[in-house]
DNA sequence: AGAACGATAACCT
DNA sequence: GGTTATCGTTCTT
């Protein structure tokens, strides 16, 4: 691995569209160290969306900001951590262009490069394969929970994001998953 | 006060 | 492959 594959990518990166960022994510290397350094774990980044503001029916952003959505509006390169079906946690990362107030990048999926066994733990056992390919598997697999909200994804902290160039691998797009509004955009992105 | 929204596992066939 | 149970957040009435 190049020396800088493994850096945390920069505020900047996370400064551009919503959707270039989505795409952009695709590849690189979800990073998550818990207690104290002890659990490693590690994965790549291969299915994403991005949810935008008021041009978006979809994003949790589109009425303006809450108590819940209110990371969509402040920095980016932030953790936005919701909880969903009464049950579930998914992981964004805040990203949208200067001319924006909101934005986010849902981490859908991950495959596993390292703590694989951790996570699988976590997920109580379950196949390498099926341990983190959805939203709120991967939030499991990686203990991602509300103490994560708002968490500094340029820092090598509990939670960040690194990698330098992306694997080269086919980019699939299409409409996003699990959502009934704003099915005209094709704001999903996959590697193959 | 009431209703819309949404990811996963477990169960069924 | 389809159905079902789970409930906090948010908007509408």
């Amino acid at each position: 691995m190049p020396p800088d594959s493994a850096r945390p990518l920069p505020r900047a990166f996370y400064s551009r569209d919503t959707v270039a960022v989505a795409r952009d994510l695709l590849g690189r290397t979800l990073v998550r160290r818990a207690h104290g350094g002890r659990a490693a774990m590690a994965g790549t980044i291969v299915e994403t969306e991005a949810y935008r503001s008021s041009d978006d029916p979809a994003s949790h952003a589109r009425n303006g900001m809450t108590q819940r959505n209110r990371a969509m509006f402040g920095e980016v390169g932030r953790a936005y951590v919701y909880f969903t079906y009464g049950m579930h946690h998914c992981l964004n990362a805040v990203a949208r262009g200067p001319s924006r107030d909101a934005g986010a990048v849902l981490i859908r999926a991950i495959e596993p490069t390292a703590g694989g066994c951790i996570m699988s733990r976590n997920r109580r056992g379950c196949a390498a394969r099926d341990v983190a390919n959805g939203p709120a598997k991967l939030t499991q697999a990686m203990r991602i929970t509300g103490d994560l909200y708002g968490a500094d994804l340029t820092a090598r902290g509990e939670l960040y994001v690194a990698g330098g160039a992306p694997a080269r691998r086919r980019v699939a797009r299409g409409p996003r998953v699990g959502i009934r509004r704003g099915l005209d955009l094709e704001w999903n992105f996959r590697l193959a």
